[in-house]
DNA sequence: CCAAAAGTGTTTTGTGTACACCCATGT
DNA sequence: ACATGGGTGTACACAAAACACTTTTGG
C-alpha cells in the first residue's frame, strides 16, 4: 500500500499578496506594518501560510479577506519564489499572488488592526525578504494583463467616467495617452455602455458614467474578438 | 528567540517539467512512462520533489538533467498546480517549469533509463494528475513568450536555415506563415548571422545556414530594441 | 529537362499616432 | 463672461498581410 511519499522534504508554504488599487490619479498597493518578528515595525505584503486543506488559490482567497473584509477579489497567481535565505526564521517557499480591488470598498477596522496603508506604487517604501522583487514582479504582470484582458476594471466603482478609465490606465502603463485616441480605442472595443447618468463630481458639465457590460464582452470572446488596449 | 514557525503546516513541494523538443516538422514533449506507483505504466511529465537545500530553479535543473544529460537547459517557472487530490498517494503542490532543448542533444541511455519518449504535442497520452493542464499552460506561455523573446532558437541547433526557424514558429504557433513576410520580418530584426555554409540536406540549391547573433541582441537591447514576432 | 525546395519585392490594407477646437455649465 | 474639464474627427505614417515568379541543381 502506497499512501505516502515518507522520505521526501516537506517545506513551509506561504502566500503573500500584492493588492492593488487605483485612487483616481495613482495606482496604488495595500501593505501592513508587520506587528511580529522578524522584522518587526518594517512595511510587508500581507501574506500568510498554505493550509493542509487549502489550494492555493483558497489560501489567497482567505488572507485577501483577512486583510479587506472582501469576498471574491480579482487575483491572479504570480510567480514561486525561493531562495534558500528569503525568510531568515525558517526555509519557506512562497508562492506571490496579485489582487485588484476596489479602493473604496476596503474595511477601515481591519486596515487598522493590520496598521495597513495604501502606498502609491512609486513612493513605497523597501519592504521586507523578497517582497520588492514580488511587487516589481505584478507591476510587470499587471501591465502586460491589463493590456489584454479587461480586469482594470476590477479597480474601478461600478459606474466611472472614461476619464478616470484613462487615468486609470496612465496609472498601471506608467506613461500619458493622448484622451481621443484612447476614447476611440475603448469605444471600438464596444464593451461598455454609457448610461445617462453624469458624475457632476469632476467639472461643471460633467462627465457620462459608463459601466463594463461583462455579458456583451463573454460574447464577443465566444466569436473570437480579443480585448487589446 | 524565534526560530522556527512551528505551528504551520508543511507541505510536499513537486517540480514538474514540460520539456519541448523540435524535430523540423512538429513540436513535440518529452515524457515518461512511471515505472513506479501510483499510475504505474501511464504516462507522466519528469518530476520530482524540492529538497530543503535546493531552490525551485535547482530542483528543475537538477530533474531536467537527470532525464537529459544536459546542464544550463533553457528553462522558466510556470505555475503552481495545489488541488487538494491533485496527487492520490499524498498531499502535494507541483509548480510546473517548461524547458526547450535541441532535441538532438538528448542522451539515448537516460531516455531508456526513463522509459521516455517524445511525443508530438498534438498527438500526446493523456497524462496523470493534472499535467496534461500543465502542458497546456505550457504551450500558451511559450507562444506568448517566443513571440516577445529570441528563446525559440533554444529549440534548434546552434546552424539553422530560415525554413527550420519558419517551421519552428509555425510548430508552436500552430499556424501557416508567409514565406516571404517571414524572412522579412527575421530580417528586420538584424540579430541573426547568415553563414557562408549551406545545408544540402533538404534539397538540391541547398540553403544557407544562419546563427543567432546573441552579443548583437544583447546589444540592441540595451539600446531599446524589442523582439517582436 | 524536370522535380523540388530556395530565394526574392511590391502593393494593399489596417492600425497606431499626432493633433485642435467647440461644448456645457456654475460661478 | 469666463474658467474648467468634457467631448469630438481627420490626416499621416508605419506595420502587417497578400501575393507569384525565378533560381539552382541532382537525378
Amino acid at each position: 500500500m502506497l499512501n505516502s511519499y515518507s522520505k521526501e522534504d516537506k517545506v513551509l508554504l506561504a502566500v503573500d499578496c500584492i493588492i492593488f488599487g487605483f485612487d483616481n490619479e495613482e495606482l496604488k498597493i495595500l501593505l501592513i506594518k508587520r506587528d511580529f518578528k522578524p522584522e518587526k515595525g518594517k512595511w510587508s505584503l500581507m501574506g500568510g501560510f498554505l493550509k493542509q486543506n487549502e489550494t492555493l488559490d483558497d489560501s489567497a482567497n482567505r488572507i485577501l479577506h483577512t486583510l479587506t473584509g472582501i469576498n471574491n477579489i480579482y487575483m491572479e497567481q504570480l510567480y514561486g519564489f525561493s531562495k534558500i535565505d528569503r525568510d531568515p526564521v525558517e526555509r519557506t517557499i512562497s508562492v506571490a499572488y496579485y489582487a485588484l480591488i476596489n479602493i473604496e470598498e476596503h474595511n477601515e477596522e481591519l486596515i487598522e488592526k493590520y496598521s495597513a496603508r495604501w502606498f502609491n506604487v512609486k513612493e513605497a517604501p523597501k519592504l521586507i525578504f523578497d517582497h520588492d522583487q514580488m511587487v516589481n514582479h505584478a507591476i510587470r504582470r499587471l501591465r502586460y494583463r491589463t493590456s489584454n484582458k479587461p480586469i482594470g476594471f476590477e479597480l474601478l466603482p461600478e459606474k466611472f467616467t472614461m476619464r478616470q478609465l484613462q487615468k486609470l490606465y496612465e496609472a498601471i502603463l506608467d506613461e500619458e495617452l493622448d484622451k481621443r485616441n484612447f476614447i476611440n480605442k475603448i469605444n471600438s472595443l464596444d464593451i461598455l455602455v454609457k448610461l445617462k447618468e453624469k458624475d457632476m463630481t469632476s467639472s461643471r458639465k460633467g462627465s457620462y458614467l459608463y459601466r463594463f457590460d461583462k455579458d456583451k464582452y463573454d460574447k464577443k470572446v465566444e466569436d473570437g474578438f480579443t480585448f487589446k488596449i
